[in-house]
DNA sequence: CCTTCTAAGTTTAGTGCTAAAGTCTTCGAG
DNA sequence: CTCGAAGACTTTAGCACTAAACTTAGAAGG
């Protein structure tokens, strides 16, 4: 294969690329918004990836730190049942309850029958459970800490601040206002 | 069921509860830090789903949607192969075969053998998978306009440089620097 | 009581993904 | 020229998820 022009194959676009790219196609894109939204999506991505690798370091998969943070962060005992999780996480209950399975199969939660109430089901945190979430937060914060490395503490805060206002935005959409955000639950 | 405390039911934390939980249960966690972090991961599930809901009105799920972009990305002819496309959105060639099965069968795209060399095949957007772009693209502009309303000009600005530096240091991670964000991709 | 209703989980069928093995084309070396 | 190796998909087996049907326990009414 001698082409004058050596098949150059197509590469990523960095992100300026990609708005610029957006523009041509779209005129009526605000290119400061996709800035913003483009950002978001592409960090994102990159950070569970990052997250998957630490977790993995440690035997337990992503899916499965997602639960532990959910039990810890419900306080002592740490206990919740099947159909919370599964609406904190955003699953349905039916893939909860092989979640669980899994996790009990590995000995990081336990799952019995509620004694006062024998229909509820209630996934227990274990010891083990509780120290692969405290291993894993502690990957998870160094990596953090390591990503905003090149912030000082005024601009974190203020792109703590600004996410916030998002957030809040986008939880609590006020449809009375006009707004086109509607619920997202 | 009458008994003094009315099981409360757990309910979901705000994020400044979720904070303070992990605050409660390690020590090391820096808030600042936490808050950024927390906000991005919860700004961008709720942005997923609406993202979804938004192209489900169109008759295309999420996954096609980002095909979608991808081959818009590259700009006209608007062709890349199964390969290219999988790398991009972080999926198998495997996974990537079906989903253009399944966009070629609703004729969102094309997929013919590259005739100067026939091991390629060529994954090809056709007008009506541009248009349901174009529609996709237009609902989308839309919401992440009123998603930023709340934001000036300037903050908006800031955001967005904000976030560029983070994705600039997760994206060409400074090994030698004594990072510690290994390889991403 | 005995039925009906509702809530909480589980089970089943089907979809979309990954990992690994397989196919087919092209390239390079003897 | 022929063989072997590499590259670019596709196919197969298995897993995790969703939607919808099913099971069972407790609550409400007649």
């Amino acid at each position: 294969m001698s082409e004058s022009t050596e098949e150059p194959g197509p590469h990523e676009p960095s992100l300026d690329e990609q708005i610029a790219a957006y523009q041509r196609e779209f005129r009526d894109l605000d290119p400061q918004v996709e800035q913003v939204v483009s950002a978001l999506g592409r960090l994102n991505r990159r950070m569970n990836v990052a997250y998957g690798r630490q977790v993995a370091a440690l035997g337990i998969s992503n899916a499965e730190w997602e639960v532990l943070k959910t039990l810890v962060l419900s306080g002592a005992p740490y206990r919740l049942g099947p159909g919370e999780l599964a609406k904190r996480l955003g699953l349905t209950p039916a893939a909860m309850t092989h979640r669980v399975d899994r996790m009990a199969a590995e000995g990081l939660v336990t799952r019995d029958r509620d004694e006062n109430n024998r229909v509820r089901v209630i996934v227990e945190l274990t010891d083990v459970g509780r120290t692969k979430w405290l291993e894993a937060m502690r990957m998870a914060s160094d990596f953090e800490e390591d990503l905003l490395q090149d912030l000082s503490g005024d601009e974190r805060g203020v792109l703590g601040e600004l996410l916030v206002r998002l957030l809040r935005r986008v939880e609590h959409a006020q449809p009375d206002a006009g707004g086109r955000l509607t619920d997202l639950d």
